[in-house]
DNA sequence: TAGATTGTTAATCGATTAACAATC
DNA sequence: TAGATTGTTAATCGATTAACAATC
């Protein structure tokens, strides 16, 4: 079983945003959408948006562009957006509780089941809708739950051996937003998110404008 | 004023996850780390660990590897999170909330000042220390504030309008975590957060695993 | 000393961009 | 029809990886 390697990473990390694009255009109710539009929507070239596209096996026609609700069957297909995946949040803090209430998950198929807190003053409770369990009972929870994504927001400390338990549990997809690095078996997707990141982006930007940095 | 683009990205990228462990080492104790170590703990390979630190500057000893002190500093000089950087947030939400209270930032010098938010009962109090102010006074109060640094997480329908007044304000940075991609002045930097393009990775290596997808 | 680890130079790989014929 | 936009093939660019001499 090796680390899952994807091709075609950076296309794949910009599909949703013309997911979004293509959506308000059927919205607004037409029936293609070029990829120059969604070109000049996002800053991007549109031979990009094109060589994107292609991977989801949609064929545009010439001066027209692509048709809008084909396109967004084809992404949704090909991110596996267009089944419902069950998922458990592990620490409803600040972040957890901000993700088990972002609105759009849904629309990409993800379905909170549960979610688990060390908080007495949450256990018992609900946030945004989705029912708080104590994290004793993390394992047979998931088990019964047959969850297959955890989203892990718990402290960094924790994350670690939180992760092992969720694999004993028998979760195939981890959604890390630790900064911890997460030691399990190959066979476990992760898939790591970090805020840190962006920020130094952003603050490398801000660098070189300053000129602080060539 | 041409758009900001960075180079080396997918290193600026990965220097946060270094500073980690690296500072992890100093708690440690260890005077020096070497880019074996550091490439075995974050699962990367080791020349690539050597090629992003080049960037700081920072020379290592043969057999031994780099400097801890020195290179801490010189990573967070290069980032600029060696100096203060005061920031407001535009909407204390959950996803607001948590970021007012993620530790790790205040270690990498944003310093926020402010929030704001629309919501007459979290006006006039705190979240996590930062006072929240109406949102009807956020571009007399950002100029007062002399913030440099904006963080956006208003409802995405508030996006475009909220970093219109924010540019008016004289912010020069804005981190937007709405999926709202903004029109703004080519001066004025923006890092788009996007959580759904990472659920995006997550979701197509699941499907690889499934076999529904090559 | 022997060997682990560095920095540099070159090779490979993959992503982005360019060019352009095909076509609705 | 004329022209905007597509899909394909090739060129460029940049990031990752390999090879290896230098060295503590």
């Amino acid at each position: 079983m090796p680390k899952t390697k994807i091709s075609y990473a950076p296309s794949v990390r910009r599909l949703p945003s013309y997911l979004h694009i293509i959506r308000q255009a059927q919205r607004a109710g037409d029936y293609y959408i070029s990829g120059t539009v969604i070109a000049q929507e996002l800053n991007l070239e549109p031979i990009q948006v094109r060589k994107d596209l292609a991977i989801t096996g949609i064929i545009g026609k010439p001066k027209k562009g692509y048709p809008v609700e084909a396109l967004v069957a084809a992404i949704e297909h090909y991110l596996g957006w267009d089944e419902i995946h069950e998922a458990v949040l592990l620490g409803a803090g600040n972040l957890g509780s901000a993700l088990l209430g972002y609105q759009e998950f849904q629309l990409h198929g993800l379905h909170f089941v549960a979610a688990f807190d060390t908080d007495p003053g949450k256990i018992g409770g609900h946030i945004h809708g989705v029912p708080i369990l104590s994290m004793d009972t993390v394992e047979q929870a998931i088990k019964s739950l047959k969850a297959e994504i955890a989203v892990l927001t718990v402290p960094s400390p924790q994350a670690q051996a939180t992760a092992e338990t969720l694999v004993r549990a028998g979760i195939a997809s981890i959604w890390n937003f630790t900064n911890t690095k997460l030691k399990v078996a190959d066979d476990i997707i992760v898939q790591r998110e970090d805020l840190s990141s962006g920020y130094a982006l952003l603050s490398v930007m801000m660098q070189k404008v300053k000129g602080r940095l060539e």
